[in-house]
DNA sequence: GTCTATACGAGGATAGAC
DNA sequence: GTCTATCCTCGTATAGAC
């Protein structure tokens, strides 16, 4: 489960080193439990030291997950910036757009997690306008060009953008619940059923978007 | 915040009552905080009674939890079962089924948290693949219906009632994060807001699914 | 059925040696 | 920078009176 990578630690007095292996025990059970349901003392124990080095390093659980938010937060910003938006339709800027949100999730299932919990359980106090504004103004974007362009219907591109966020992250987080609609023992987090969440993502979004649909 | 009516309890001496009044005050915590984070300390505070009677009711926090997990399933396929899917078209019982989701969440907002937490928290161990089913099973049908009979496009009807439901409930879980995304002070739970999100996200829906859209 | 009082373990945080 | 040992609060759960 989780990342692909957990640092168990790299060198002995690295503080670079010791640092990240920590960020990354805390982003998965963060991940997993929020910010009240985390114990410090797991946390440790999938890290290569001990739990007082939590406290050396962030002073306190508090810090730990304001650390962890904003690594998070600048690691979703990094891949969308990839995303190349100058494609000739907004069409296709729309698909990479959607593509990238779930290949994200899929690479790393922590962050859908991340970010849910800290609305539901933290009242969203950590993100403010200019956090969430940079995650979605990209797609807020797009969407406002594909109506200007006559290529998307008219719609509201802020509620748009948040439901079209939801239909390519929800899958994840659901995943324990839903699992049970497919055959058991069936990895919603394998390879194959991430390339067909993804293909039927797509395809619904950009549908669920276009003032006229594809031939 | 949450419940429109919290019981705060009835009468004295009434064990349904109190029965009541604290899974209410659960559920609430429970979908503030997960399974994990809940304190039944602020339970027995949301209550009229002390937190005693958690004990003496339910026999420990899992048990309330368990409670809550099955009085909110069963709220939610009441909804659903309320809805008439008999009705000419596929696309008018989609609509509806959509309608139903998301009125659904904006009436009890701790339901898709609980759901969530569930899933993410708790690997979804609560519910079965029977009670996962029933919740899916008449979106399912609706788009295999339409698929069916050709008023739908050729998809994947489990991976699309999933991303169906995310961009119906996505909005209510990720609501203190997104706000900002609208000029501040904007209540994403308000009568206008939610209708607005329904609207909208009832035509990215059936837009999305259509095999031939609308004029 | 409901309350008050309390036992006890879990978990956040710190002190101080190395 | 890292560890061990420890403190002490918080929170689950129980005992027993009313």
């Amino acid at each position: 489960m989780g990342s692909s990578t957990v640092n168990k630690k790299a060198a002995c007095r690295d503080a670079e080193a010791t640092k990240n292996s920590i960020l990354d025990a805390a982003e998965e059970e963060f991940a997993r439990a929020g910010l009240l349901g985390a114990r410090t003392e797991a946390i440790a124990a999938n890290t290569g030291v001990t739990k007082a080095m939590i406290y050396y390093y962030f002073s306190d659980k508090e810090g730990l997950y304001r650390a962890v938010l904003e690594r998070a937060l600048s690691r979703r910003l990094q891949i969308l910036q990839k995303v190349d938006l100058h494609a000739a339709e907004p069409k296709e800027a729309l698909r990479k757009l959607v593509a990238s949100f779930i290949d994200g999730a899929g690479q790393n299932q922590n962050l859908p997690a991340i970010f849910l919990f800290e609305s539901v359980q933290n009242q969203g106090k950590f993100y403010g306008q200019i956090a969430i504004a940079s995650l979605y103004s990209p797609l807020v974007q797009v969407l406002e060009r594909g109506i200007a362009s006559g290529h998307f219907r008219k719609l509201d591109p802020l509620h748009v953008a948040v439901n079209i966020v939801g239909s390519a992250v929800y899958y994840f987080c659901s995943a324990q619940n839903v699992k049970h609609l497919w055959p058991s023992g069936t990895d919603l987090f394998s390879e194959g059923m991430r390339e067909k969440h993804k293909a039927e993502a797509i395809e619904m979004v950009i549908a669920g978007v276009l003032k006229y649909p594809p031939a």
